[in-house]
RNA sequence: GCACCUGUAGCUCAGCUGGAUAGAGCGCUGCCCUCCGAAGGCAGAGGCCAUAGGUUCGAAUCCUAUCAGGUGCACCA
């Protein structure tokens, strides 16, 4: 159910009939014909651009277009007026029926209120969070983590069938060094003293690491050159970062259906599979780049490398895929792993990155066209840094130190709910503010509280109702006569409840979960709003002393409006409040 | 030097992918509790949508240039 796309259908057909009547030019396309809520809720509850956008190619006047439709919809039981206005647009007011109907539709439909078809039971795939396997994950990560679970869950509410992955990078050199560091600390466990120099990760976190490795290998690998130990200590190490990311995403809530390892394509002939495949379509060579102009390097020296033709999908630049020692750069599995996304037959691909990753947006949309012959789009969004504050000051991070803040110190001092809904308060294209004073500050400058407020406003009433013996269920609250609810403060609610399938879809299709938080955000603002409209008119506080079918028919809005807060705190993965405490 | 992102009220930010008189919160002014939770609500003041051009019925939104801030820029992942 949605009433927005209802009454769009309702124009459309109303403009198929006026063409097929010869009030208007056959075969017009209807495609740019929009109905909205208007900006100005004084014009009206919906307003149509047809006329404006049919006006040229139909050659007539906006208005004789605009009046001719407005008359036919006038005809139909919904529309109460249609009224010509401005430049053409038709300004539809709906019958109170109709936000009444869409009241009962909400807790008829309940949690499924909302959800849509839109995306076709398309598969996607979304990448996020990825961090390297070297150490617990840190409030970047946790941005990215968050955004992508709520967009993922966004896209599975909207009719896409959805995949959450993580691609763990270890592959790579950062794994040997993270080796390393864990021998260290293993030494240290044993005893001895230890220095970590540049290129160690001296974090904490690997104290344990180093500890329980000691009590199960003893003294095997001491004084053992690294070709000994190393490739031992790095799948060891890498399994247990995996296992202390894996506990860091679950405080937070997010659960992946699948982990990928690079690892898994070295050695394997997967990587060689995915470059000659590019080969095929001439898209590797030998060459040598040009230095980049400005800032040239002060080490520059020309080099042949193994090039990918990425400019020809769309990039600045070729990109190397091999260095000249003839080991693959870290683009080569990246590709590889894309290919096998590609081939494991996605729709569509996206991959949620953080900013300090932006200039290898061009390289990798490039690998994707070119690996699935621009059948399969990539979206990759980044996610801007995040900066923390405390007592009013800036919190540093410094990850060199190893004493960086973790997703774990965040989440502990605020929870998952806190957490996630504070990190979609914000596009993922600017920067965040996360204030852990303010987030926990219950006033309405706390969005958080807001929204849970608005909820426990409504789980009170309820209890209330019952206590007082009043039928409050969803299905006698589903079931009740809605007469008694009229009041412009009611259908405000209703109208805001209205726009939530068409929100949805918007947010879905241009993969923004932020807008949903907004969105509760306002629908919690019109509700609190009636809610004090209560004090001054005693006829629209949700409980009307000895008068059941009122009192039901008031508590069926309210308890709306927590379906569709509920609905929506859950695409951000939080928790409504039963109460407030 | 190049690429990407950002620039909207004093401050922090939305703005439904091109619609009408650009919206919220904070802050400021003034109001509302014998009332389901005032942890709320109502009203008011506050704007050249960075700047300059362009596209069209119509631009904060699209294009170009400029300015300011952020991020990143050949064998690091």
């Amino acid at each position: 159910m949605n009433l927005f796309a209802d009454i769009r259908t309702l124009v459309v057909s109303h403009l198929d009939e006026m063409m097929q009547s010869g009030v208007l030019p056959a075969g017009l396309a209807l495609d740019n014909v929009t109905v909205e809520p208007p900006r100005d809720p004084a014009h009206g509850d919906m307003a149509t651009n047809a006329a404006m956008v049919l006006s040229k190619p139909a050659k007539m006047k906006p208005r004789d277009i605009a009046e001719a439709l407005a008359t036919r919809l006038a005809g139909d039981a919904r529309i109460e007026t249609a009224e010509v206005a401005g430049p053409g647009f038709l300004n539809l007011r709906l019958s109170g029926g109709v936000w009444r109907s869409v009241v009962s539709g909400v807790l008829q439909q309940g949690d499924a209120y909302g959800r849509s078809g839109m995306g076709q039971g398309r598969k996607v795939n979304v990448e996020y969070v990825s961090a390297n396997p070297t150490g617990p994950l840190h409030v970047g990560h946790t941005r990215g983590a968050v955004f992508g679970d709520a967009l993922a869950s966004l896209l599975a509410y909207s009719g896409h069938q959805v995949t959450r992955e993580y691609y763990i990078n270890d592959g790579g050199a950062q794994v040997d060094v993270l080796a390393r560091s864990v021998y260290l600390r293993y030494l240290e466990a044993l005893g001895e003293a230890v220095e970590f120099p540049d290129g160690t990760y001296p974090g904490e976190y690997l104290i344990e690491v180093g500890e329980t490795l000691a009590k199960e290998v003893g003294d095997r690998y001491v004084d053992q050159p690294e070709a000994v130990w190393l490739e031992q200590l790095r799948d060891y190490a890498t399994d247990k970062m995996m296992e202390l990311i894996r506990a860091d995403l679950a405080a937070l809530g997010v659960k992946m259906d699948v982990f990928f390892s690079e690892k898994s394509l070295y050695g394997t002939g997967r990587i060689e599979a995915a470059i000659e495949y590019l080969r095929g379509k001439g898209l590797i060579y030998r060459g040598v780049l040009e230095p980049p102009k400005g800032k040239t390097p002060e080490d520059w020296e020309p080099r042949e490398q193994t090039l990918f033709k990425s400019t020809d999908h769309g990039d600045d630049v070729d990109r190397p895929i091999m260095k000249s020692d003839g080991s693959w750069t870290y683009f080569a599995p990246d590709i590889a792993y894309h290919y096998d996304k590609v081939t494991r037959g996605f729709d569509e691909l996206i991959d949620i990155f953080g900013a300090d990753h932006g200039g290898y947006v061009k390289r990798m949309k490039a690998a994707v066209s070119a690996l699935s012959e621009g059948r399969v789009p990539l979206d990759i969004k980044l996610t801007q840094l995040v900066k923390l504050w405390k007592n009013g000051e800036p919190f540093k991070m410094s990850k060199r130190a190893g004493n960086f803040v973790t997703l774990r110190d965040v989440v502990e001092q605020v929870g998952p709910d806190v957490t996630r809904f504070v990190m979609l308060t914000r596009k993922n294209d600017a920067p965040l503010d996360f204030d852990f004073d303010k987030v926990l500050e219950q006033s309405r400058e706390n969005p958080v509280f807001y929204v849970q407020y608005a909820h426990a406003r409504v789980m009170s009433v309820l209890r209330k109702a019952a206590e007082a013996g009043i039928a409050a269920d969803d299905a006698a609250l589903g079931a009740a006569d809605l007469s008694s609810v009229g009041h412009e403060a009611e259908l405000a609610v209703a109208r805001k409840l209205a726009e939530w399938p068409r929100l949805v879809e918007i947010a879905a299709r241009a993969h923004e979960p932020h807008r949903v938080a907004f969105y509760l955000y306002e629908l919690a603002g019109e509700f609190h709003a009636l809610w004090n409209r209560g004090h001054e008119l005693p006829e629209l506080r949700f409980l009307q002393e000895g008068d059941i079918a009122t009192s039901q028919a008031k508590m069926a809005l309210a308890r709306a409006v927590s379906v569709v807060i509920s609905a929506g705190l859950g695409i951000l993965g939080v928790t409504p409040a039963q109460e407030m405490r």
